[in-house]
DNA sequence: CGAAATTATCTTGTGTGCAAGATATTTGTG
DNA sequence: CACAAATATCTTGCACACAAGATAATTTCG
């Protein structure tokens, strides 16, 4: 039977289903290290941002403070990074990596590499569906 | 400062984040009918395959039973659908819609439309995007 | 036929997601 | 400089998601 193929005609559906599909493979690679994969997306920012505020990683994640705050205090917690008052604004908290934070960069790197073998794509196939998906996204963010 | 484009070279973040931006898009459509975006998908899937088992849900929707129970249940509190043992397979559990659930058809429609408008998409580009995330879906899942 | 394997669902526990309201701090204005 | 508006985060409440283990019914096979 292929109930499996009922919803396939939705491109939301399409969107949703894939998704938690790539989530679920990078699972196996973040887990042994005890790292979800909302927590992948937070540690990429901060190796490519550096130190900087809960509200930037907001932005860079587009996810929610009521999301992220309980995030990035069981991230605290692990030992992965640190929150602090920032002295010149105090209703910010700065996040920055601990050492055992930035050891984990290799595992980043194996994750995102995991993930491209098991495309079966060409870079540009990848680039230009990547194209398409950022201009759904322009398109239809209304905080843009 | 565009520290909202920190993640967009991630194939995997374009998926989760549009993923994320339709549900949201959904969800002013759904809400004052007290349906959330995975009700959504399961209301679809009842009015497509008609009275059918949680098992066929789960299936059709990628769903795991954890997930389902607990939304089932909460979609037959409110009236939307029965959940019945199966009389020729005590295992089973049989879901059906409820004339008030059945009466949620034009919501589903509309919601659909209100989408398909936002895309500013022509039906064939729709249609190759699909075919993409189809062919990425099938290679990638391991159920398969 | 009866025990083992399979199937379908349920339960528990952890971790997101997001809306809405609360708190605290800083900035802008007169 | 007082004070309203804006900013940054926190809290609460509800609804997913999924892994892992439990339960109950059905099939299969010797």
């Amino acid at each position: 039977m292929s109930e499996n193929r009922v919803l396939h005609d939705l491109l939301c559906f399409d969107l949703y289903s894939l998704s938690r599909l790539v989530t679920s493979l990078y699972r196996p690679v973040l887990e042994p290290h005890g790292v979800t994969y909302p927590q992948y997306l937070v540690l990429t920012v901060l190796t490519r941002l550096g130190t900087c505020s809960i509200g930037d990683i907001g932005r860079a994640t587009r996810l929610d403070h009521g999301t992220l705050t309980p995030l990035l205090r069981r991230m605290a917690d692990r030992g992965l990074l640190t929150l602090d008052r920032s002295a010149a604004d105090a209703r910010s908290v700065t996040v920055s990596l601990t050492s055992e934070g930035e050891a984990l960069g290799p595992v980043l790197h194996e994750a995102r590499c995991h993930l491209g073998e098991s495309l079966g794509m060409t870079e540009q196939e990848v680039r230009r569906l990547q194209t398409t998906l950022h201009q759904l996204t322009d398109r239809l963010d209304p905080a843009k």
